[in-house]
This record gives structure tokens, C-alpha cells and sequence, in this order.
DNA sequence: AAAAATAAACGTAAAAATGACGTTATATAT
DNA sequence: ATATATAACGTCATTTTTACGTTTATTTTT
């Protein structure tokens, strides 16, 4: 009955990124491919999270930022532990398929979830052995094991978050337009704003930084630029206690 | 290098109840105490989170439930998975002594933390067989393993979660006064509120329901007593989207 | 070079929510 | 009856939000 042994112990990152130019709230995801090698029958054809056992001598965290790291080659990226999955049937549908490495029945793998949030600027997905690939969180296509559901609770917890924090510039380019800002909240929260109160809005924030530059290459009049202080946000950050239930 | 195989899993409870009398969040915490036989030398003597191992054919939500039930007699409380603890060297100061049961070093025990919320009045803790105790958030004993940082982070989660959603509800007696609110919000948020307004803001949400009843038994004016309607709040309640950063 | 088109950027006013504080009402205790 | 303590209500100024209309700057078209 007691079960003080064994497990396998993982982590699983879900990876956010905003496309500008779509305007598109984006997960990066990895290949999966396998073939039945006499019948060429696919066994496997789909996507998961990036993710890895977790090394003897690991912190949590720290293997996050590996995974992260051997992927994308970025560190120092915004991260969130969200939540921990490891029902005991959790990978059964998975178990004789590749990524689960010499997995018995019974074995229970218990991932603890991740989501980082980067700018897409900054990664080159072409050039990497995984065949990662940015897909839109409407619109994610086979997921297997049970990275989707990791995925849609990722989701919620960034839904959530970015409303009271500024974590939405992680996703930005450093220079970026107010509309920019805005593109992203309405991917995010799948909603519409109203730009002129919005735009009032975020241009009174005295973290948000007019820079001396324009949009340059557009075919219309170019927005101004602005940037992000995370200095000055922390500086004049204080907890607001307002009660709204 | 590569560790896939194996740690211990366990849960965590960090088990909230609001006593209306002192006005303090308390949390539930076990007796731990052992002495050295000879010597008489007291080996462990603090407190700690109840928790267990999590049984082999278990989901984690329900060993959490299960955990709670041994220890308070109750089920369908308020439930929240906030976090994983699983640094490899976790437990090492404890790793001779009693809970460990049989560990090794390099043993990892990564154990999921969730917190419970429930109404004082309905646990009995003198008729247990664990020693439990409330201890007031702000003057916890002497805390074994790393369970405090696991009770502070905890109560982050409830302060942030607790403006955000009628979550206090599950800390008050069915039958509460607007007073009893503003009490559990003071204590959990550590801030003093306007009792005018915060009266008026309570009052005009159509999920707080007056009763037909008035407080007995006090030695004042009696206060009016109200409840909360989770029915209403779930029919009326629409995702809020106001930014706030 | 002027006009048209388009998106950026600014403005205004009503409504709602919040914050600060004064006053009244109702029960119990003396 | 009167005093007392707490519950409960009220008012007003300020801030924030919502809902729109208007102007400005730049590019493209003519």
C-alpha cells in the first residue's frame, strides 16, 4: 500500500512567446516522430514540452533552467514553478513509446511544471536539434502525454499573473509601442481594449520610458518606442492590498 | 550524472483556520518530540506540517485529501496545490531522525505542498492522536525539515489569492458578521482597513446574504449576521480583466 | 506638390469606485 | 432611565474607469 520508493522525478517547461507581427501568443514545442521500422507506420507523430529528468544533485529550479537552457541556449529568463503533475497513470498511454526510457508499469513520473516567458527575438528555433517549432496557444496541434493539459494550466497561471504584474514586457522586444502592449494583453486574454484608454493608461506608468527613437519601416506613420524599467517598477512598487472578490 | 531513478514523494498540508475570538490565522502543526534514551537529551523537539508518503495507486490531490482527514476528520475543504519542494539536499539535517523513515543520504524527497482552508469550529483538535495545535502565522514555534519556508510561502499564496476571490469564506463560521470579514482580511493581509467602507463594499455584493439573525451572547449591540452564497457568487461572477500593474 | 489615407496620439465628460471622515442607531450594562 | 459601546449609515471629495470624439503625423496616391 505504502509507497515510499520510487518515482521518477522530472520537469517539464512550458515555453511562451509573443509574434508580433501575428500577433500571436505562442508555445514552443518539440517534434516527436517515430516509425514502426517493418510497417513505416507512424507509432509516434506529435508534440510535447521540452523537459528532462531531473539530475541527482539538482535543484528543481535549476533543471528548469537546464532544459530551458539546452533548448532555446537562453538563461536568465522569466520563470515560474506552477504546478506539479504525477497522477500514477499519468504517462500509461506513453509507456512502451520513446522519451520514457526503460519504464516499467506501475512506475510513477511526477513532473514539476515550468513556464518561462521569452522574447521570440530571442531564439533561433531553426538552428536546433529538438525541431522545436512556435505554436499559436489557440491553435496547438497533437500534443502527447499530458503536456496539453500542462500546458493550458501554464495558460491560466499566466492569464492570471499578468494582470497584476508586468510580466508581459518578458515577452516584448526591449523597445517596443504602446499598441505592441496592448496586441499582447488581447492574445493573452483573448479580449478587446479600448486603445485610447489603454494607451492613457500605460503611458502614465513611470516605469514605461519614452525613448528617443520611432518605428522605423512601416508603411504608415511610425509609433513612438518605449521601454520597460524594471528598476524604477521595483522601486515604486508597493503591494496594493485593494480587496476585489 | 542522470538520476531517473528515484526519490521519495510526499505531500504536504499547510492547514489554515481563522479564530474569531483572538482575530489571528492560525495554521495546524504537529508535535514532534524524541529524546535520546541514555542521556535524556531531547533528539527533535518542534513542529511540523502534517504530511505523507503518497500511496502507490494515488493521485497527489488525493493524498493531500487523505492526509487532511487523518488529521482533522474532515473532507471537501478548500484545497490548493501551491508549490513543490525538491531540493536534493531538502532534508539532510533530518535524515536520522523520525518521519525519514529508512532514508539514505542522497536520498530526495520532493514532497507537494498544498494548503487547506476551514473553519476552525469544525475540527476538533484536542481528540487527536497527532498532537495538533493552531499556531498563530505570526508566532510559529520552532518549525523542523524546511516546513517553515513551506508555511511562508503558503501564506504568500493565500494573501494573493485572497483579493482576488472569495476564498476567506472558507475561513469564516457559516453564519459570520461583516466585522468577522474585515477581521480575517486584517489578520491574513497584516493591514487595517476603514470599516465604513469596507462595510459598504461587502454589503453590495449579492453573494453576501443576510440572515434572519443577529449575534447572541455578547455583551453589545448584537451584529448582524450574514452568509456567504458560493451559488450566486459562481452565477454572477465574471472574469475580471482590469489590469493592474 | 497637393490630396487622400491611415494609424498614432490626444481630449473630454459621465459614471463608478475609493478614501476619508462625521453621525446616528440599537443593544447591553449600570 | 442613563450611560456606554459597538453596529450601522451617510456625505463628499478624489481617483479611476468607461465610453466616446477629435486632432496630428506620416506615408501613399494622385
Amino acid at each position: 500500500m505504502k509507497n515510499n520508493l520510487i518515482q521518477n522525478l522530472s520537469v517539464d517547461c512550458v515555453v511562451f512567446g509573443f509574434d508580433t507581427n501575428t500577433k500571436s501568443l505562442n508555445v514552443l514545442l518539440i517534434k516527436r516522430f517515430l516509425a514502426d521500422e517493418k510497417t513505416n507506420t507512424p507509432l509516434v507523430d506529435d508534440y510535447v514540452l521540452t523537459g528532462y529528468h531531473v539530475y541527482e544533485n539538482e535543484s528543481l529550479d535549476d533543471s528548469a533552467t537546464r532544459v530551458l537552457k539546452e533548448l532555446t541556449g537562453l538563461t536568465g529568463q522569466y520563470k515560474k514553478q506552477f504546478k506539479a503533475f504525477g497522477d500514477p497513470d499519468r504517462l500509461n498511454n506513453e509507456k512502451d513509446l520513446i522519451w520514457v526510457e526503460n519504464q516499467k508499469f506501475n512506475v510513477r513520473t511526477v513532473t514539476i511544471a515550468y513556464y518561462f516567458l521569452l522574447k521570440t527575438e530571442d531564439v533561433d528555433v531553426t538552428n536546433n536539434t529538438y525541431q522545436a517549432k512556435w505554436h499559436p496557444i489557440n491553435q496547438l496541434p497533437k500534443i502527447g502525454f499530458d503536456h496539453k493539459q500542462i500546458i493550458l494550466e501554464a495558460y491560466e497561471d499566466l492569464k492570471t499573473k499578468c494582470l497584476s504584474e508586468p510580466i508581459i514586457f518578458e515577452l516584448l522586444p526591449d523597445k517596443f509601442t504602446i499598441n505592441d502592449v496592448q496586441d499582447l494583453y488581447e492574445s493573452i486574454l483573448n479580449i478587446e481594449i479600448d486603445n485610447r484608454n489603454f494607451r492613457r493608461k500605460v503611458i502614465n506608468k513611470k516605469y514605461i520610458i519614452p525613448l528617443d527613437e520611432k518605428q522605423v519601416g512601416v508603411s504608415k506613420r511610425p509609433a513612438q518606442l518605449y521601454m520597460f524599467s524594471k528598476d524604477i517598477y521595483q522601486k515604486i512598487y508597493q503591494k496594493s492590498y485593494l480587496i476585489n472578490i
